[in-house]
DNA sequence: GCAAAAGTGTTGAGATTACACCCATGC
DNA sequence: GCATGGGTGTAATCTCAACACTTTTGC
């Protein structure tokens, strides 16, 4: 990255932040990195980055995640513009926030050189962060939230083959209340988006069937 | 507004513009500019322009709304972040794009310096714009039609003394539909937000009484 | 055989839709 | 007095929420 004297600009950069959703442990997840220069060194934060001359805002979002997780293929979408002329004290900054889904992420993490550490944090009780960071994962969430009951963006956080006890648990970690699994299951079915498997996940007691989504890509339906 | 060679930029510039609709002449329209310089000279385009360091984004709409039409209280919202590199061929440009809502415009326009013409044009039927600015259009057709559905914003569309068949109206332009006048009335009442004067608008017919809303600030209602 | 999660239908309440006639005014 | 838009109620349908018992497995 290059260091610039921004002093004198006369007009605002622009930057990219991306607030990436998971669900593990039972929890819903954000993933944050640790700041290491600057006046808010030491904080965490969501990543992001300047924009590239040429480099289109999904672009950059993408390769921010990319980066950070290896993950590839993400549900991205942008979520919203935080312009604030003070909201970082070094120049102003136009920040162009993300808001992204990812399945369980096993995977490792890559602080990469930028940043001192990296790691996913339960999004009800995020410290606070660095810029107006946690504006935005209020903003995120509530996104997320909305967006569960109309779409069917639940496929982004689900593993290819899954049990309708696992896609209903999704639901009630990010609406943050219990739902009915009679009423669930008929609706979600009814819906046409899930083909049951010729397999049952063998666990502890009954076997469950496992469901695939029919189609990957986002579409609106009501769910909720 | 200063003229400046951004060629060897390393980063894109941020523009900020504006969507305002209205209804008049019982349909909705959209004010647009038509630019003197440039690749688009000729071409009808939203209003906007560069932000400057230590301006909101908020603002910069804001003002530049207020230029052209003088209007000082109008309803705006942030709309969506158009990035993409290629769309303003002089420089990589940002645009953050508004959306905003006038009662019916009455009062003149300005062009100003900057442009060489200005009006309102009927949504459905716009020209080739500038720039990505016919997508953002239909963004914000979009976000307007949904937002009628869920929230009370239809007051920034209307005088402070209106009755039910003008109400209605309103939502039937922007809709794209009609819709049955006795269900309406019922469920637009039903909201709570209205409240009868003693007065009637008297026409070619039988006087209609009039209502005013009793809260004038954007809330999530269901009204569709 | 017992503990634990999987699987399955019905009923009542409330919301939504469809629909037709009388009323008050201006001309 | 007639043309025009203003004003009003009901019945049928659909949707949503609430609710409990049986089944299958591992141990």
């Amino acid at each position: 990255m290059r260091i610039a004297d921004y002093t004198n600009q006369t007009h605002p950069r622009v930057a990219v932040d991306a607030v990436l959703f998971s669900i593990a442990e039972g929890a819903l997840k954000a993933l944050l990195v640790k700041i290491k220069k600057g006046p808010f060194a030491g904080r965490w934060a969501f990543p992001g980055g300047l924009v590239q001359v040429g480099e289109s805002l999904d672009d950059a979002a993408r390769r921010e995640l990319y980066e950070k997780t290896g993950v590839q293929d993400l549900y991205l979408e942008q979520l919203y513009t935080f312009g604030d002329a003070q909201r970082d004290p070094t120049a102003h900054t136009v920040a162009v926030a993300y808001f992204a889904l990812v399945p369980d992420p096993g995977r490792t993490l890559h602080s990469g050189d930028k940043y001192a550490d990296i790691g996913w944090f339960p999004v009800r009780q995020l410290p606070q962060l660095a810029y107006d960071h946690n504006a935005m994962a209020a903003y995120a969430l509530q996104r997320l939230q909305a967006k569960l009951g109309y779409t069917n963006i639940v496929y982004s956080l689900l593993p290819r083959e899954f049990t309708l006890a696992e896609i209903q648990e999704i639901y009630e970690v990010i609406v943050d209340r219990k739902l009915d699994r009679r009423n669930f299951r008929r609706k979600i079915l009814a819906l046409g988006l899930l083909k049951p498997l010729p397999k049952t996940r063998r666990g502890a007691h009954r076997p469950a069937t496992l469901y695939t989504f029919t189609r990957r890509s986002p579409m609106n339906v009501e769910v909720l």
